[in-house]
DNA sequence: AAAATTTGTCTACAGTCGTATACTTATGTC
DNA sequence: GACATAAGTATACGACTGTAGACAAATTTT
């Protein structure tokens, strides 16, 4: 039995990765240091680039590692007319007060004054956001569908969460639901 | 009569701003420079500060004179229900291939990441595009429908223009302005 | 024509960025 | 215990950032 060690390579990586996931979603790609993305982990910045090559890399590599759980999507089975109202309520409580965990949109839009960093995030999504929801969803359009619904979801979170607008950031939970409710439902149905 | 002179404050004055609102609407607050900005108006950078007094201020003057004309909304008459078609003909055309001049909440978005800059065009629209619209929908939560507006045109021109999502960008004109007319119509009703 | 004021540029500074090279320290193996 | 290798740090470089201060040129006023 060899016990952790505390210089475990696995571990820095994971931790690394995380505190980039951090900072990416808070200030995005160019506002997001690689020093401070190291400080947050507990290392220099050069063992960053030796773990990741590049920051562009370790961006690239946060991209895929966010998307890999499709948070919203996930637990929505979309057969249901019913999960409509199941994603407004998941968008509502994501975006809320708390500083949820919905990463992925929040470092694409973030990151998006970056040519490199947006160019990254956009195969991400294509690569797996995109094919999940158009799959679950079907029938026509269901590209489009898939991608409005993207549209929706980055456009309310950019609004509530990075904008902080106060219409929306000091809205009733509720009231917000009811009203997205039909949004989806014209989108999923 | 005094002929057009050379050296024409005034018009120098709205090189920059012209060029400062191309920049920050290209690669957001922290990716455009005050160099390349001034470079842009055919000035030098100091310049710049000599007029606006920095570039947070730059920034601040940018986000109030983009939004004085609101121009999806400008010349939507929002009485009827068929300007629900016409805004989302509008959204798509300003979308497009073509670069369109929907600077307003590109300039927000492509800078969301930096703090400063993203309290500066909350507090923009907030004054500016958002009674406006509130005002011209009326009914019961029209601050909250007017925002949720902005989300699903922010997010749209998030995915198309500057995320370039393929599903959307090279979506068919005719399918979008038909899948987002029902939402407007949810939102506007 | 001379003085004053506006309009603009040049140079420079402190700071941060991402990253390459060289070095130190800890781990695993013979 | 000695050696090879993996893990991490220190220093530094060139390029960029926004901005301050001193200076040059053009325009207007007297």
């Amino acid at each position: 039995m060899k016990k952790h060690p505390p210089r475990d390579a696995a571990a820095t990586r994971a931790a690394i990765l995380a505190s980039a996931r951090r900072a990416f979603a808070a200030k995005g790609y160019d506002g997001a240091g690689v020093r401070e993305i190291a400080a947050g982990a507990g290392v220099t910045a050069m063992l960053v680039n030796r773990y990741f090559g590049s920051k562009e890399k370790l961006f690239a590599e946060v991209c895929a590692a966010t998307m890999d759980a499709p948070v919203i999507l996930a637990d929505a089975n979309l057969s249901s007319a019913a999960r409509a109202r199941d994603m407004a309520r998941a968008l509502v409580g994501l975006t809320g007060p708390g500083a949820a965990p919905l990463d992925g949109f929040r470092i694409m839009l973030n990151s998006a004054g970056s040519k490199a960093a947006a160019g990254i995030g956009r195969r991400a999504i294509e690569k797996r956001y995109q094919p999940l929801l158009a799959g679950a969803l079907g029938g026509v359009h269901a590209g489009e569908r898939a991608a409005l619904v993207f549209a929706l979801v980055a456009g309310v979170q950019a609004m509530r969460q990075t904008m902080g607008l106060k219409a929306l950031a000091d809205a009733d939970p509720q009231v917000l639901e009811t009203l997205l409710t039909p949004l989806f439902e014209k989108l999923l149905g």
